[in-house]
DNA sequence: GATGAATGAGCCTTCATTCAT
DNA sequence: TATGAATGAAGGCTCATTCAT
């Protein structure tokens, strides 16, 4: 339910942890990184101070930039130790599929959603967002290591759907904005502004429901008065 | 010498209540929050000093603090001054209408894209997403004074629009959440990671492709193998 | 005895200075650089930090940066200030002169001797060699601004002397470090070590011993055993 | 993967005094002195931390405290270091000498510059200079065991001088600084500020003219015009 | 002896806010 | 009203030094 570390962490460390002062090892980065995605989530970036991280990873202010150059650098590892696991799933449910891309969609969004349980897995795409404006080298590798890898990806899969005449004839690159969309928004709703349909934040029912939409709507011979 | 503010500041306040010759009159709060809007937007509240807003406003520091007491409080105004118009034009369309909801979706979604052409109209909802972990209460009043209204006003016509035949059996709050999804979406790749369909920023196309999915995926015989 | 300002200070605020709170105006930069030269002097650019600055000049931290956009920026306002006059004024005394140098350079050394009686005068250049290696930018900037135009100066002065047979065949280049070493020297002793001759750092003694065996050297018909 | 030291460090320690396999033995701290020197030299004794000096020594960060106690007795290593053969290679040369000084000042001058040759040999005291400030102690230290030696035996080589009638009537004290000034500001010239005469650093030449000037100026019968 | 992870004090710099004028 | 000099609190970052291993 935790990160998933790069770094083998618990490998290194096997033998029953001593009590108070043990060197972690290479499991310090990556507690730290917990630490720093907990406190930029709740609190944001710049109100957020390395202390704080640090007290939180239970080290002091400056063991912290033993492992990373900046502040900055800790947004930024955090979105490259996200970013690898992440475009992997989503790359490897959609890679060259043909026939008809619904049934992929609802594979990936499923997988979106079951992931999306733990708190750790929109919370760096949307950390991203929120200091993008702040941190464009950020928002640049995220852009360029996530998005414009699942993004085109998602309208490969839609575009041979409709060569292959599995769907309507729509648009591939607006329709990736039509799936993927109506789960964000629930998503941002319920985690910035609180605001939840009376049931909870079920994301079964989300998708349930946006996907019997959109399939629907993505129907061959779908025809509709306007 | 002084900056010509980009909104017809004096159409605000059309009535004759300046003596003679008072300075462009209580327009000025108005230019702060111009400068406000357009430095936030583009830097972000943390990294925009006041200074920067009152000399992009053309005035002294210090007399920004006469019009607003903190520099939340200008976050807050530019809140507030968005909220009426945007609130209310969204309502006086669906306002109690009965019958198929999807040309009033279409009206609704026009309207919000053929505003969005200049940037203040989406600029005041992306900051507060933004901003709203560090400014709970105004994401507060945004969530109270806007999206308690617009939110609740779209469910309500798509549950009358399920009651009446109009469309097919879905859960309208959920449902609302594939109405709106896709075009904050498209404008937040757009806007935060410059993300965009080949042929640009096309807010048209984009609801046209759009709802021609939803659309059709809301006809009352519509019904998809999965 | 203090600071030649370059800003005319005093014509700012010629009423009679209120108690406390006054806005010291154009005055300030130049107090604070007074504060400045006084501490770096006395402990070295490092070890002083831009409280003790502003405290010493009478302000917060805070305010020093109104005027100086960094501390190294003291640094460079404290060598900036010193150098018009030290250059022009060495310069004014030699400038195109034809005939014997030493009556020139006699006149040279007394008025260094005697700007020496002051701290400031021999406090930036000091402060010059020791931060030099910290602040390599600052070094060639009086390098630029003051060696290179009083060295080559005394470096003509001597070339035509020769020339003109009013002194013995030197070479002028390596001549300057006979004339200006021993002052060097001496002023360093006595402010680095403290070693002082036994009746005390008298300038006057010491440029009368000094130019008394330099002049005998350089006469013309001088020859020596070696 | 150890660095070979650029000073013959075995030398320093001839005898045969380590068991069998000692790493390189006593040699070690003489590794840290040279690191250290190179470093301050080059950057200054503020602007090095300690774990360059251990880097550049091939040893760890923890293991310099072995050694050292402190930074800054690596500074007073440094000096303590330089002083002894420094001292008495000069006093070597002076002591108790009776008769005309010339010759001996010619001898001390083109030691001193020969030794030059290798930075090492000025680096100290140029150190010392810089960092007097900040390092009394190691001011102080310096003071007593070099300056207060050789400037006394200076002072009294001329001296005898005088009174035998071998160069003409001048105070001895100040004359220490006109024979030594002149290299001093050669060096520091050319260290600091990267000035030299055209053809370059040549302390022969330098010595050359400048001893020709001095001694001339020094010959019992030489009677100047002012 | 040797390592290097960890500490913690300290400094430069920024900026929202105040206030005398 | 309006100014902008001044404040003071706070945060990022560095580095000499320590200490468990």
């Amino acid at each position: 339910m935790r990160k998933e570390s790069s770094q083998p962490a618990e490998a290194v460390n096997p033998a029953g942890d001593s009590p108070k002062f043990r060197r972690r090892a290479d499991a310090r980065p990556d507690e730290v990184l917990d630490a720093a995605l907990a406190l930029f989530t709740q609190n944001g970036f710049a109100k957020t101070t390395v202390e704080q991280v640090a007290a939180s990873a239970g080290l002091s202010k400056g063991a912290v930039y033993l492992y990373f150059p900046s502040k900055k650098a800790l947004l930024e590892g955090l979105v490259r130790r996200a970013i690898v696991p992440t475009a992997d799933q989503a790359l490897s449910v959609i890679a060259g599929y043909r026939g008809d891309p619904r049934p992929v969609i609802r594979k990936f969004m499923t997988k979106a959603a079951s992931a999306a349980t733990g708190p750790s897995v929109f919370a760096v795409p949307k950390l991203v967002m929120r200091e993008a404006v702040n941190a464009p080298e950020i928002a640049q590798m995220y852009r360029a290591q996530v998005l414009e890898k699942v993004i085109p990806a998602l309208t490969a899969l839609i575009a041979q759907g409709v060569e292959g005449g599995h769907i309507r004839q729509v648009n591939p690159e607006l329709t990736v904005r039509s799936v993927i969309g109506p789960l964000m928004l629930h998503v941002m709703l319920a985690e910035v502004f609180a605001i939840q349909p009376d049931n909870g934040l079920e994301l079964e029912s989300l998708i349930d429901n946006h996907l019997g939409i959109l399939f629907a709507g993505l129907e061959p011979e779908a025809e509709v008065k306007k």
